[in-house]
DNA sequence: ATTGACCTTGGAGCATACTCCAGGCCTTAG
DNA sequence: CTAAGGCCTGGAGTATGCTCCAAGGTCAAT
């Protein structure tokens, strides 16, 4: 598929697809002319990727992660430790939103919920 | 008080503070040779803007509520409903996150975590 | 053959939130 | 008097994550 089936798939640019490729994120063949040529499983990659970015992780996170996560095609060593570096990642960040929800939660039962 | 004291008291830096000024966020008064003078309650109200910040606010945010919340005796309304927003928001996301944790625990413990 | 939609590249520009720097003045201690 | 340390300004630089642009190649349809 085409950059542009791509990018429409996933709900993204054009130019945000290139973006990652440039960051490693996700890779490229080539077609005869030089056009991107995607198999269809990029969709569910480009999509991990934007939910993982939704979801509080910065493109620099991502990229430590997403490579070993998608290229190993067995179930080895390195591959759960990923999984389970990034269940760790997302714990800490569950904990600090449950930490930010108290305290907005603490604040609107205040008067003044932004003041100290 | 001077901007090197005002930068300790808040845990920010001198050029942060001066940024803020650039931006709105607060003002100094001058003394005769052309420094900041900043009176004490400005420590509550630099460590305010951090707090909104730290609960998701952009600065652009904060500068549009500051004045009014500042001075406000009472909750005002646009603010309150602000910070209910922001509230959904962390909630929603940390749902997403205890999503994405669960799937992750789950490929942890098949044989082959990758597969579909 | 030409239009129009698609693709290519490199590079510039933007918003956020700082962070650092140069060049220079003010103040206080020795 | 001089040095150290704090302050001033304007402007450049950094990191993140795009977004847009120019100039040009590709391709299917009319």
């Amino acid at each position: 598929m085409r950059i542009g089936e791509l990018a429409e798939a996933c709900e993204v640019s054009r130019d945000t697809l290139r973006f990652y490729e440039q960051r490693g994120l996700i890779t490229a063949r080539r077609t005869a002319n030089g056009y991107r040529d995607y198999p269809a499983e990029m969709v569910q990659l480009v999509t991990y990727i934007k939910t993982a970015q939704r979801l509080g992780f910065s493109l620099g996170e991502i990229s430590q992660h997403v490579g070993g996560l998608w290229q190993a095609s067995a179930p080895d060593q390195s591959v759960t430790q990923l999984l389970q570096d990034k269940l760790a990642l997302i714990e800490r960040r569950i904990g600090e939103l449950q930490q930010l929800r108290s305290e907005l939660q603490q604040r609107l039962a205040t008067t003044c919920p932004l003041r100290a």
